[in-house]
DNA sequence: ATCGAATGGATAACTATTCTCAATAAGAAG
DNA sequence: CTTCTTATTGAGAATAGTTATCCATTCGAT
């Protein structure tokens, strides 16, 4: 019971922590930044910054793109949103689970969808004895072809 | 011995491979062609596109720029190159591992580093059964802090 | 040598992201 | 509640990596 009631309440989790993490780093939370908190908290793909941008206007108008970059940003620095960097399909971003884990990616359509964890703890001790490197995070994408794009040919 | 004739050779062969791909698919073997492939083949960072053009500028002054985007399309549509997109640093390109494999990140510096090969089947296979895609390839990037840049730090 | 198609070079166009800056509003202080 | 300071917003300009365009050149088959 516990865990459906997590469950059920995970996105307004996120966004609490969200505005508790700006206030501790001295930042103001705004209509604007608790919007986007919002649209990222509840959204299950991975959206990028224009498709954030675009599901604001309806109940924000004026909101600027460049807000939503900013906004980003910020939650970028304070560990809050995950980025996935694509430079063809543009970036992409994860508000949900703001740590390093597994992607799959559909080249046919561009769905992103997160499987379940993976522990690469012990991938990541060996490749920083083998380089030096002092490794901080990850990434891990798969590619392939979603099941609705191989129906569709 | 075979190994390391293999190791002194590897280069050549892989421009070798490059252009009997290319002959293959019915594209000519140009002098700029050619020399991208050197540049590709010799290069043991992961070179961005216009890293490739600068080095070319010496003994190819006319080289230009779109020559070498439009080889690197055609080396990555034939599978000679493996594309690391980052929308910050650029995208930068391996033409000596075409396949997927790792790579070791510094985030102070932007040094690419191949370390040993891993083998991702079991997982690849994992997530396929999870998700329903069917993948084909993958990206494996760690990011952390080289040693120099620990030093200098 | 001739011809049609592929390629190269120069540059314009494109696009995601960042920058700039005047106007506004958050939040602390009184 | 009002005032004050300063972070933030919004609009648009600027930037940068990549792609598209277009004509001259080159390749290579006949
Ligand atoms: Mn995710
Ligand atoms: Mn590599
Ligand atoms: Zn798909
Ligand atoms: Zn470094």
């Amino acid at each position: 019971m516990t865990t459906m009631y997590q469950q059920q309440t995970v996105a307004i989790d996120r966004v609490e922590q969200m505005v508790s993490r700006l206030k501790k780093s001295d930042h103001r939370i705004t209509p604007q930044r608790l919007a986007i908190f919002k649209i990222l908290a509840n959204s299950v793909g991975h959206p990028s910054a224009e498709a954030i941008h675009g599901a604001l206007l309806d109940n924000h108008p004026t909101m600027s793109l460049a807000t939503v970059y900013k906004t980003l940003t910020l939650l970028k620095q304070e560990g809050e949103v995950l980025e996935l960097q694509f430079s063809d399909l543009g970036n992409r971003y994860d508000g949900n689970k703001p740590y390093p884990h597994p992607h799959v990616i559909c080249t046919g359509c561009g769905t992103i969808v997160d499987p379940s964890l993976l522990d690469l703890d012990d991938i990541t001790k060996k490749m920083m004895n083998e380089t030096g490197f002092k490794i901080v995070a990850h990434r891990l994408d798969f590619y392939g072809i979603c099941p609705e794009c191989q129906k569709n040919g």
